[in-house]
DNA sequence: CTATAAATAGACAGACCAGTCTGTTTTTAA
DNA sequence: TTAAAAACAGACTGGTCTGTCTATTTATAG
């Protein structure tokens, strides 16, 4: 792995783990075990290096969502609620610090464009994987339950982050289920409760 | 005002708009027009300015949303609906910067255990308050409503801050209404599709 | 082997940070 | 008026921050 790949996923990991703002340049280096003008040599500056981060997290958390997806899901409408199971997976997990695209939109708003700019874009990018799974599934508006299902996932994560209780995940898969059973025409309406 | 007071007023406006670590003493000194001794002497630390500035946050913005669904309608269920409208009308404002406590949980997850507790209280009391307006509304289960309307009013924050698009908060009530609908005895039932 | 590129350590500058201290001035209240 | 309390300005400490610079060492490739 190249010394620009060590220091992405490094300072990725630090940044998510502690913010943005609270690690300092120099604990990634010492972290990543590479020297700072190594760094300058492949960023202009801490900036920069966030901004690579948060493109790294976003294909990173994507591909893992739509390989969680495609593996543990057989019909359409399974693999829209399947989103749900592989967000409580997430949730449990010890490093679960909330979602970091939100977390870089509270720090840089107002303040840096390129790095809103690039969550604003990771948004984008999960709305219209949803949109595709909901058009799949033969949704009759596919952006309107996309919009839905996109906005009890980001509920689902902002609540897991601030009560510490990943049980959330499941509670907006309980809603998830009324409202997709409301777009879909209805050839298996499955209601549990 | 006191100067306590002036402290936390110009804490809290300048917290939210430029974020806690970003944001030092001496700016927020030069802002309230107050000396440091002043700042120490009410407060034993910068953290203990924070949780000052969350709760102060916290009282304002539940006061502001209960004023704002008691002054708006008229039945139950609209008052479930006006909290939606309640976020759209604080999404549309210049200084909005998304959830003021998922943002300090960002900046602070891992770091400052009372600041977190803070704003998980913030969470359960709004989310207190909507159970009530839940069970006034005759809601079936009432907390499990409430969860639902949490997960997408907290949804909508987070999408109209990431996309800076305030439309979010109308996209959450179209969803809120038949998640509502499900919920409540069917004595009217207002569908606008 | 040798020349070029990449990475290293570590010092350094300049700015900012939270928090402390001193001494003075202003406000308050008896 | 006078005594106590509150707020003031501003210097100061010790630390941290990003980013730059130099000089040396290590890897790579012809």
């Amino acid at each position: 792995m190249s010394k620009r790949d060590q220091l992405i996923d490094t300072a990725l990991e630090m940044f998510y783990r502690q913010g943005f703002n609270a690690t300092g340049i120099d604990k990634i280096l010492a972290e990543a075990r590479v020297a700072k003008m190594t760094l300058y040599k492949h960023f202009r500056s801490k900036d920069e290096l966030i901004e690579a981060a948060l493109k790294r997290r976003d294909e990173r958390f994507r591909d893992w969502l739509s390989g969680y997806v495609e593996k543990h899901t057989a019909t359409p409408r399974e693999q829209l609620l399947a989103l749900f199971d592989a967000y409580r997976k997430w949730f449990s997990r010890a490093e679960f610090r909330g979602c970091m695209f939100l977390n870089a939109s509270a720090e840089f708003a107002g303040i840096d464009q390129t790095i809103c700019g690039v969550a604003a874009t990771h948004m984008q990018l999960t709305h219209a994987y949803i949109r595709g799974l909901a058009a799949g599934a033969g949704a009759h508006h596919p952006d309107q339950l996309a919009d839905e299902l996109t906005l009890l996932l980001e509920g689902a994560v902002g609540c897991a982050q601030i009560s510490s209780d990943p049980t959330w995940a499941e509670r907006a898969k309980r809603a998830a289920v009324v409202l997709i059973d409301a777009h879909l025409p209805e050839t298996a309406g499955a209601i549990d409760d």
